[in-house]
Formats: structure tokens, sequence, C-alpha cells
DNA sequence: GAACAGGCAACTC
DNA sequence: GAGTTGCCTGTT
């Protein structure tokens, strides 16, 4: 079905699918973005005022995609809050446009499990593969897609199941996570109602998630904007600019957004660094 | 062909 | 508890 609505706030697609927090979104046609999301295949444009969504779901639009694009949260003014001091006010302005999408939580799980020592086109296309291989069809516009395979799919598979992936010593902790999941010992939608330390700690109990998987697990799908994943790239852009020491607390719940600034900010000097 | 990449865990001391 | 190393695979 086809939906639409009126954006008053900082809202930039290329900044969103392009900063780290997804992997099925892709930039088909100037302006315009397709990928699937909890379930649905999707295409999506936004003219700095209307956001169109066209989507292979017969109804419940409205219910998805205010949700996952993040829209009662008013990111202008969480951009001031984390303008402390210059750097910080840089870096909101130059990311101002991002948000923070409230994404499936087991495919948020996998995903980020799956990046672990990983670039991002890699990790798209290891997702886009289990997608294809083990997930459900979607038809949309004449073209076959695939959501992302359910956990009780995933976990009836065996970890050489998923060598077309070639996902590597990944694998186990991808089976090992569907499993958790499926089994109903590891409820992800009840963790979204407890506290950030209680979800990482429940997180980090799984093999092969960290402290920065966790937090992104948490940040990106479980709806806690305290989170601060911190990855190479941020360790980079902390020791740089706070080279004495940084607590993401002074941030509050707008921590993750902070970060997610700070993270796309220090990635496009070291793309120019790259490229020169 | 070695080193590395948007980690983690097991092992060392 | 801080530091080191192996792990799959693709890229440089």
């Amino acid at each position: 079905m086809r939906y639409t609505i009126e954006i008053n706030d900082d809202f930039d697609l290329k900044k969103i699918f392009e900063c780290g927090q997804c992997f099925r979104w892709n930039e088909t046609e100037t302006g315009v973005w397709s990928g699937v999301a909890m379930g649905r295949a999707a295409r999506v444009s936004f003219d700095g005022r209307i956001l169109t969504i066209a989507d292979s779901a017969p109804e419940g639009a409205e219910n998805v995609w205010p949700e996952y694009f993040d829209l009662d949260r008013d990111y202008r003014a969480a951009r001031q809050a984390v303008a402390v001091d210059g750097y910080m006010a840089a870096a909101g302005e130059f990311g101002a446009g991002i948000r923070i999408l409230n994404q499936d939580r087991w495919e948020t799980l996998c995903s980020f499990i799956i990046s672990q020592c990983n670039n991002i086109p890699r990790i798209k296309k290891i997702v886009e593969t289990m997608a294809s291989c083990f997930g459900d069809e979607v038809a949309f516009r004449g073209e076959t897609r695939h959501a992302f395979p359910s956990a009780a799919a995933v976990a009836a598979l065996e970890p050489e199941d998923l060598s077309p992936l070639r996902c590597g010593y990944r694998a186990p902790y991808v089976i090992a996570a569907a499993r958790a999941v499926a089994s109903g010992g590891l409820d992800l939608d009840a963790l979204s109602r407890t506290d950030e330390d209680t979800a990482r700690r429940t997180l980090k109990a799984l093999p092969g998630i960290g402290d920065k998987v966790a937090n992104c697990v948490i940040l990106f799908s479980l709806r806690m904007g305290g989170a601060f994943p911190v990855d190479t790239w941020m360790k980079k852009a902390l020791s740089r600019h706070y080279p004495d020491g940084f607590d993401p607390a002074v941030f509050g719940q707008n921590a993750g957004l902070a970060q997610q600034y700070m993270f796309y900010y220090q990635r496009s000097f070291t793309e120019k660094e790259n490229a020169s």
C-alpha cells in the first residue's frame, strides 16, 4: 500500500540508510530507496517535506513506518541537546537528518553478529544472501524480494547450512542466537522493556556477542537511546577529540544519536583521507 | 602473499 | 584485568 506523511524535522534518507545501522536498503534510483524491512518490501522517497512509502503489504503501513523511522522523536531538539561543544555541534550539523531506526529485533541481532570484523558492503551481501536462501518470498512491483528469515527458520539449520553465506566463524553464533530467540530463552521484546544494563548483560551471555554488538542491538532495535557503541571508528574519533576521556552518560538518552553523529562525521574524514 | 577489516573469546601472565 | 592470539573470508 501507499503511505505518505509530512515531516517537519531532521530527515535525510541517504544519511539514515548509510550511517551503518541497517543493511538492506539501496538507492535504486536517484532519491529512491528500496529495501525490505519488517517483512515488507518497500520503496521510499522524501522530497524535503513529504515522505512517500510504497510497500508490499495490503495494510498496516501507518502502524509500521512511523515507528520504524522514529517519527515521534524531535531530532532537531535532540541535535541541539548533544551540541555540547564545538566538535559535537559540527558533527551534529554534518549528520543532521540521521535518525535512529527502530528495526526488527531478531534481524538486528543477527545482522550485527555478522557485522563483526566485516565491512558494510560485505555485511550487506551476507544479509541479502541469507534472506534469499532462507527468507520468505515477498512479491513487490513484479519482483520477488525476500523477507529476513525468522529466528525459527534459522534455528532449524546447522552452521554448515550457512556456508553459502561465507560468514565463516560467525555461523555458529548466528545459529545459537536463532535458537535462543526461537526457543523463547531469549525474549527480545521483553528485553526491550527492561533497562539498558539488563539488556546488555543478557545479550552478552550469547556466544559471539560482546559490548559492541550488544550496544548496536540495544540502540537500533530495543529503543534504548542511551546505548553508545564504540568500534574502531569511534575509538579514532574519541581519542582525537576527547584524549582525556569521555563519558557518554552526559548525553543521557541522546547518547546513541550523539554516537551516530560522531561516527558519520569521522567516517567522512577517513573517506577523504583514503581518497586522497 | 601478508596484513587487515566497523569483534569476540579463550588463553596467558 | 591487561595483553595476545586465533578465527573465516574478501580485499588491498
